[in-house]
DNA sequence: GTCTATAGCTTGATAGAC
DNA sequence: GTCTATCAAGCTATAGAC
């Protein structure tokens, strides 16, 4: 594979990322991928196979990036408070930071990225592809990691309270506009940073309440 | 519009209803949903107008509904509290009862009616037109009663708290089934009932948390 | 209200020249 | 690796007969 093609191939999974995250994978024809690659239909065939491998190779590339990215900043925040287990606001910032920063400051790219994810997790047709697959093994890790820390809660309110937490997450990331407009300006769907510094309090505050050991 | 006219109306606009909240708008043709109706292509045009109008229309039909119930609570809890401000729970679970009752025991109509809303609601697409007009009225008028409830709260942090929580409730009428096979079985997609034992408890939390006065 | 027929496009995918 | 040309299929939308 020679450089033309290389960058060929870069351009054309850059056009759909943009393409899929605005109008999902049925709202968005090869052709028009290929014109916003500035690349001819043919070659999108060529390089990235039927639209469903260029779906399925966009929504991959950048998952591996992020899982390990993720699953260091638990591992490091485990050494750091062994022999105890690490502190729940910790868990689920090293959750969470990784992909608020890669949205917040990763380029365009990233933030696309990112609203595509938030399509996939709240659709039925390809939730249990693309997330099941690409995200929930280390999804796991993470739940193992919260048992430790929170040892008197139920499995299910552990799930349920990660479910929480993955809506109100992935919905950040849709960035549809629709808290700019709501709050008359006071918030706005592409303030990351606003975002991160609340969420982790709130999703904690969410889990403790729900986790307590005295609860029925 | 005689008797089997409305009839006809009615099962394309719930043909369209299962269809859109399975594939989303783009992935669905109107011929598809002509078959599912069992209908004639050429009736869903006379009776429903175009695909956008149609899409709509399923959109429209039960947030009226469900808005007006919602409405009906937060007027309810306050008179019961007055002349004190309602409890946070309280909002919280007017803002969300009607929901989950409707989609865990509407039938399977309400069930994919709010799958949809999970899909509208993640997309940059249609999240500006379907949430924002149809919603956010209502929406306007339970953060008022938030307000209310948490007098010290700030603006920026009552939206984001309301915020987390539409992402977290959207995400579970998704329906995708992805908690399922996380949780080896313990959790249920289907199971609203335990999830509404817990979302209002855990987003109360949150919100508390968030809005503290000695926050900053 | 319902159906047949069709206009006029766009779609995904590839075969074959260079 | 790239482009031209093309196919068969599907699409939305409507006109017109009944």
């Amino acid at each position: 594979m020679g450089k033309a093609a290389h960058t060929t191939r870069r351009r054309i999974l850059d056009a759909a990322e943009k393409l899929f995250a605005e109008k999902g994978f049925h709202g968005v024809s090869v052709r028009e991928i290929a014109r916003a690659a500035d690349v001819d239909v043919a070659l999108v065939n060529y390089h990235c196979g039927r639209k469903n491998d260029l779906f399925e190779t966009v929504f991959l590339r950048r998952a591996e990036v992020l899982n390990r990215e993720r699953l260091a900043m638990l591992n490091a925040c485990r050494e750091r408070a062994a022999p105890d287990p690490p502190e729940l606001e910790d868990i689920i910032d090293a959750f969470t930071h990784p992909l608020l920063t890669r949205s917040a400051r990763g380029g365009a790219g990233w933030r696309r990225y990112f609203a595509l994810v938030a399509q996939v997790n709240n659709s039925p047709e390809l939730a249990p592809i693309g997330m099941t697959r690409y995200f929930d093994p280390l999804v796991q890790q993470f739940i193992a990691a919260i048992r430790e820390a929170l040892p008197d809660a139920r499995d299910e309110d552990i799930y349920w309270s990660y479910h929480f937490l993955s809506g109100a997450l992935t919905l950040t990331f849709a960035q549809t506009g629709r808290i700019d407009k709501l709050s008359g300006g006071v918030c706005r769907s592409s303030d990351l940073a606003s975002v991160h510094e609340r969420l982790v309090p709130y999703t904690a505050a969410g889990f403790r309440r729900l986790c307590k050991p005295d609860k029925d």
